[in-house]
RNA sequence: GCUAAGGUGGCAGAGUCCGGCCGAACGCGGCGGCCUGCAGAGCCGCAUAUCGCCGGUUCAAAUCCGGCCCUUAGCUCCA
């Protein structure tokens, strides 16, 4: 069994094959640090994250490259913000911040490389000119065009003929180019103030800042949007690299342009697979910055936490698009809760009996391999993530029954489901389960303890009343409590 | 207009590439039972699907082919 995945070039599954045997070279196109990011954005990070954990799971070195553009013009327009900074470098990297702080709170596995695009000038420029030396750019103005017409697979990506295309760029612009559909590759001087009052979030007065600019062989100016793709993904993968993620709305024109360039400039294939994710949409639009009708990561992490975050995610197919919405993400947490209570009943069952303890319990060992298997074939049939979930839950029904059952334990089978659910839920999906050996955690449920032995008592003595308002005391605060034939247990939030 | 993805039960969402195991997964919600002092969790079970519409191919179609309708996205910055 191998993965195949759905490469957007070709339309089709295709079995995954890296160019080396061992190492899998991961670009995913990262974000524009001019806001804080959002559901929209996390979900392509966390798809991103699943897949790089899976294919480490299969036995993969993966080299993960995930950019930070952090020069664009709308980064620019709002220097001067109050707490944001003077300068675009100064926004730049408070909004660089916010979304490392924001992919630690996701539990995402550090990337190899998180390349800034100003930190990439001088790689930018030799591609440029690797391009005007080839005849595939061209200089006007002091700025530089990549001559679409030089590049005869154009549109092959998004299946797009260049005479059904629209001029790209702005319209000052067009008079420069040779062709409709070329695009900058570097813009001569900073930004416009045109530019910056159409993004700015405040008003800049006559201060208009200009964002910043370096020197080049065609003078001052500022590098194109997609240049700077291509040039860190060579830098830090080499000219062709396996996997490139990245947001459908990124296919055209980013994704095209990028294989345009990169292509006619080395004359080898730039990415072998392309993935991409679908949108989040809330009320049938798409989330997005600029039509404002989004929730960010960081209010999403404060409200739900990581864990129901990532079940919402999971429970679709990174190629579908998804809805937010309040019961979608109520439904989230109820699965997240349900995976992590059989978790833990297993966990306690398993602490409760010894290596030693023979008794076999048959369906739930079949329940463990036909997990493994149907597992490990979804996530080989391009990811899908919402089948493999499916088959950890199902585990998690034969874990609770053979908990439930009270009898003598199969300390084999609970062993070998707990570890499965551990590799899967945690190694592969990335979600954590709660470890009581955490300081605060530990603290708790110390004191939650202490409370229901107070409880105990009071039922024992027949004061009902009394054990209830103890018990909705606990659960106003987040702690559940459950009674069973063993005595009372409780969950913390 | 051009391009791409999609339309499956109350909701959400697999299955469609490789037609039969799909009398349609997993889950949420609903209903009933077990358990419980009660509740929750858990377990067991039940109900709800003309698989967008029309036609075709086939012994057999959610799955293949053709036409049509609708939704979302891209063609301007966007994950």
């Amino acid at each position: 069994m191998t993965l195949s995945v759905t490469n957007t070039i070709s339309g089709e599954r295709e079995a995954f094959e890296p160019v080396t045997d061992e190492t899998v070279l991961l670009y995913v196109c990262g974000l524009t640090v001019s806001d804080d990011a959002h559901l929209g954005h996390a979900r392509v990070w966390t798809h991103a994250d699943v897949m790089h954990r899976w294919l480490e799971h299969v036995g993969y070195t993966v080299t993960h490259v995930e950019n930070f553009t952090d020069v664009n013009e709308k980064i620019a327009a709002r220097a001067g913000e109050p707490g944001l900074g003077e300068t675009e470098e100064a926004v730049a990297q408070h909004f660089t911040a916010s979304v490392i702080a924001d992919m630690r709170g996701l539990n995402l596995k550090r990337a190899s490389v998180y390349p800034r695009v100003s930190e990439h000038i001088p790689e930018i420029i030799s591609l440029i000119e690797r391009l005007i030396d080839g005849g595939h750019a061209y200089e006007s103005n002091g700025s530089v065009y990549f001559d679409v017409t030089t590049y005869a697979e154009y549109g092959k990506l998004s299946n797009q003929k260049l005479e059904h295309l629209e001029s790209q760029g702005d319209p000052d612009e067009r008079s420069e180019k040779r062709n409709p559909s070329d695009f900058a590759l570097w813009k001569a001087g900073g930004v416009s103030p045109e530019a910056i009052q159409e993004h700015a979030k405040h008003d800049h007065g006559d201060d208009v800042p200009c964002g910043q600019t370096w020197d080049s062989p065609w003078g001052e100016g500022r590098p194109g949007w997609h240049i700077e793709c291509s040039a860190m993904s060579m830098t830090h993968l080499g000219e062709t690299i396996d996997i490139h993620v990245g947001g459908h709305d990124l296919v055209f024109p980013h994704h095209e342009n990028e294989i345009a360039q990169s292509e006619a400039a080395t004359g080898n294939q730039f990415a072998n697979y392309w993935l991409h994710t679908g949108l989040l949409e809330t009320k049938g639009e798409k989330m997005s910055s600029s039509l404002g009708n989004f929730f960010t990561v960081s209010e999403a992490l404060s409200e739900f936490g990581p864990n129901v975050i990532r079940s919402f995610y999971l429970s679709t197919e990174y190629s579908s698009k998804q809805t937010y919405s309040v019961d979608a993400m109520t439904e989230a947490e109820t699965r997240w809760e349900r995976l992590s209570r059989a978790y833990e009943n297993g966990v306690a069952a398993l602490d409760s009996v010894t290596a030693q303890t023979k008794a076999a319990d048959e369906s739930l060992r079949s329940a463990v391999e036909t997990t493994r298997t149907e597992f490990t074939a979804a996530m080989n049939d391009d990811f899908n993530v919402r089948e493999a979930m499916a088959a950890l839950l199902s585990l998690t029904s034969a874990v609770n029954s053979h908990v439930d059952s009270g009898g003598p334990h199969d300390y084999k089978a609970l062993k070998d489901a707990i570890e499965t659910i551990e590799t899967y839920a945690e190694d592969v999906f990335g979600f954590q389960f709660t470890t009581p050996s955490d300081g605060d955690v530990s603290l708790a449920s110390d004191l939650a303890a202490l409370v229901l032995e107070i409880r105990t008592q009071e039922r024992d003595a027949g004061n009902y009343d009394r054990a209830d308002d103890l018990r909705d005391s606990l659960t106003s605060i987040g702690i559940e409590v459950q009674d069973s034939d063993d005595g009372p247990t409780f969950r913390l939030p």
